[in-house]
DNA sequence: GACTCGTGGCC
DNA sequence: TGGCCAAGAGT
């Protein structure tokens, strides 16, 4: 519940400055505009999720022009939605994504729902992302806390408690300064402050609209809120992955649904245990590259040493043939598309 | 609450 | 160079 005092000047102030300095990008309807297309809204916070605004852009723009509406997308066939959504991550992101097109387009008629609770019932749509397309698409009051606003919320109001258990305390804080009207612009307004001026290392206080309401700016260090817990190490994995060649073509296979790079193409590979000694999915004369592809995840680091044979049968097991002139379009998340690079590269050398 | 889940840019 | 970080969600 919003309140009166100190903390209700904090939106006038920032959306003045909003109104001077919002970023102009691409899912953002231009001042004066009619409402933003719910449907692009949702989809470029489901993109923006743990994703720089920069890396989103030509996905965003393929996206809206290969599927314009949410029926348009509902009718997407998987495997080639996956592969569009390939070097985005987060692949989970891409199966929600489907799955809440068809959802929208079956029970409420390809329509998005207007309530932050009606959002929040569809996949892939969470406590942020709800709140964000009800404020922004639909106009409604939702208090939108995501790692921007949780930063500068922290330092506003300097709570040292450290993350996560700061969050009660931040969400109360955000709902605090939330406006009645205009709750969407002052969002974005929130994240743009988040993106540009409050950043997580050497905010530009200087540039800041809201220095002289911030507990954190009167400190000698501003930047130390919100604080954060330390992370813990991540190990490492070794992995061999299988690159099987016939006529021009490579074979592919379908990852599991669940789990890492869940329902992407990729090349045989394995568990990534530290297995020295692998076994070939065929029997072949196999040659390895010198150096093994490293690729960092969220939580652990891998080297993936490849292996590559020309063979004239199928391994055992569901794949396809894939041609390798067109390998770009099979849609490979970039572990395995520099794993294919790194072995194209040795064959061109080769010749 | 603690984990899992990608990738690229930045300092 | 390597850790940090990004418009988080699901389990």
């Amino acid at each position: 519940m919003r309140v009166e005092g100190r903390e209700s000047k904090i939106a006038g102030e920032l959306l003045a400055h909003y109104d001077v300095h919002a970023r102009k990008l691409p899912w953002r309807a231009p001042p004066g505009a009619n409402a933003a297309d719910p449907y692009r809204v949702w989809l470029s916070e489901v993109m923006l999720q743990q994703t720089t605004v920069a890396a989103v852009g030509p996905y965003y723009a393929k996206f809206t022009e290969r599927w314009p509406t949410v029926e348009v997308l509902a009718a997407a066939d998987d495997a080639d939605l996956m592969a569009a959504w390939a070097g985005l991550g987060y692949y989970a992101r891409a199966r929600n994504l489907l799955a809440c097109a068809r959802a929208v387009t079956r029970d409420h008629g390809g329509r998005f729902p207007a309530t932050e609770e009606g959002l929040r019932a569809l996949p892939g749509v969470g406590a942020y992302t709800a709140a964000a397309v009800a404020a922004i698409a639909f106009g409604q009051r939702a208090v939108v806390v995501d790692a921007n606003v949780e930063r500068v919320v922290a330092r506003l109001f300097a709570i040292g408690t450290p993350l996560p258990a700061a969050r009660p305390a931040i969400r109360a804080a955000a709902d605090r300064i939330t406006p009645d009207t205009r709750a969407g612009d002052f969002a974005q307004a929130m994240m743009d402050l988040g993106a540009t001026v409050c950043t997580p290392r050497n905010p530009a206080c200087g540039l800041c609209p809201l220095r002289e309401d911030c507990a954190a700016f009167a400190t000698a260090d501003p930047a130390a809120f919100p604080v954060k817990p330390a992370k813990k190490a991540k190990p490492h994995r070794l992995g061999h992955g299988w690159w099987m060649e016939r006529d021009g073509h490579v074979w592919l296979e379908r990852r599991p649904e669940r789990g890492l790079l869940g329902g992407m193409r990729a090349l045989p590979s394995g568990a990534w245990s530290d297995a020295p000694d692998p076994t070939p999915p065929i029997n072949a004369e196999w040659r390895t590259l010198a150096e093994p592809v490293g690729h960092v995840f969220t939580h652990f680091s891998l080297a993936l040493r490849v292996h590559h044979a020309h063979v004239d049968a199928a391994p055992d097991g569901e794949g396809e043939w894939w041609p390798i002139d067109r390998l770009d379009e099979a849609g490979l998340p970039t572990l395995f598309a520099r794993a294919a690079a790194a072995v194209r590269k040795e064959r061109d050398a080769r010749n």
